[in-house]
DNA sequence: TATTGTTCGATTGTCAGACAATCAGAACTC
DNA sequence: GAGTTCTGATTGTCTGACAATCGAACAATA
């Protein structure tokens, strides 16, 4: 027999701890709980939600690892708004997991990179391309391997920075992680590998600061595939899922 | 007196629950908890790690947000992959919460959908184009200001899924969804604000099929800054933080 | 006075053990 | 063989406890 339709939505009991959890997130997104503050105690929490504290303390796991409250010292927890970089940081485990390939972040980077460098030629200002030139400098005399791919990811930020979208910001450091790895064993088998690329930035900040969009887009994309060539030369496979990488390096 | 500077690095100490959840985390990443893997029961957990029940839940609350495991039905715990959907949804509150505007979403949207739209054009086959079509049709259909919307975003994010980009995919899924509240305001206040959008989908699809990438390119161009000038006349404000905004809808 | 110890309360991290609810599968009945 | 019941395993939650650590206030020492 043919019964309802529809009638009934599926009853959905959540756990208490993910209750908890629910609860204090909107509190802390509607404004309620302000960036600084402090939660109750576990304690408080307790009474307020009328469970018991290891069902507390579980939820509270959860807001931890969300990223929306931090732990400032043993102590008690504080609402905190997340720096880009650790934002981009999530993101880029997510994506790891989501098993994208090197040859997938290179083709976004090529879409998106050379829109920012014209962002940046029409909005940058004097101290921006004065920090752009320092990276630059500390990129001549860069000899390790993990130093400059640091700084060629510190470039692009820095110019990203200079658009003034924290979208942005957080995609292109995104990218800028999951690069990473590859990029270094990239650099770790090149000959000379700061060189060109101080070079390519120099013309880009000259563009940037002559106020010339098309220049620093092209000069972007041309040094973009240059360092994709380099991956044929130093036989990194760019197919290859990305895997683990442990992180380093802090920023805003 | 100047100390010695710099001579210890400060000591870092752990929560239990902490470790548990990085020691799992790590067996997954490395692959050797493979997708689909149910994970040891907490009792077996705690005997494995020499913790107790409730430091051992603690520490897969942590894996449970970060989204490396899922309850499948109040059982086990299972290795999963994460959707690009439930990827963007993260990012998706991480960047409400660092307090992105509107303003700065669209102008990302601006920078990277034409692209897309580009690459679709010459990647894209007749199965994406039948999809899009459909999508289409619905559109035209459409009276609810939610469908309207969400029917939009799905054009779009139909159109990048042909690039087969999952990196794409995801930043494209992020920006919708940031969009999402803001749209939904728009289109309810706008006189037939289907009819357009249909419109120049169909002419995106006809650029797609023919394999034209500049007019793909331009035709979603133009269809962004039609979107945008909605807000003007709607008189939704487009420099707001985006606030919180409760999700719907399922997908890859 | 400036530094160093001491005490104390508050709070977190962890432990030990218990029980109800639920689900999967075995055992059983017809 | 289909349906039903029982049973064990597992999770969600509770109860209560204790050690460790931090903040602050205060005392002691040089």
């Amino acid at each position: 027999m043919v019964a309802m339709k529809e009638t009934f939505a599926p009853i959905k009991k959540r756990p208490a701890y993910a209750l908890v959890f629910e609860a204090i997130e909107r509190k802390i997104l509607a404004g309620d709980l302000e960036v600084g503050a402090a939660l109750p105690t576990e304690h408080e929490l307790c009474e307020q939600f009328g469970v018991q504290r290891s069902t507390v303390r579980e939820g509270v796991r959860l807001l931890e690892q969300s990223g929306l409250v931090r732990r400032e010292g043993g102590k008690r927890l504080h609402v905190v708004r997340p720096r880009s970089s650790e934002e981009a940081e999530r993101a880029r485990r997510g994506l790891t997991r989501h098993g994208v390939s090197f040859a997938e972040v290179w083709e976004s980077m090529l879409m998106v990179l050379p829109q920012i460098a014209r962002k940046a030629a029409m909005r940058s200002e004097p101290a921006t391309h004065e920090a752009l030139e320092a990276i630059t400098a500390r990129l001549r005399e860069a000899t390790e391997a993990l130093e400059i791919v640091e700084l060629t990811g510190a470039y692009y930020e820095a110019m990203t920075k200079a658009v003034g979208n924290r979208l942005l910001d957080v995609v292109l450091k995104s990218m800028n992680k999951l690069t990473h790895p590859s990029l270094l064993a990239v650099v770790e088998q090149l000959p000379e590998p700061g060189g060109r690329s101080a070079k390519m930035q120099a013309a880009i900040t000259e563009a940037l600061r002559g106020r010339d969009p098309e220049s620093a887009a092209r000069f972007t994309e041309k040094h973009l595939t240059d360092m994709r060539r380099g991956y044929a030369v130093a036989g990194v496979p760019i197919d290859a899922e990305i895997g683990v990488y442990e992180a380093s390096g802090e920023a805003t």
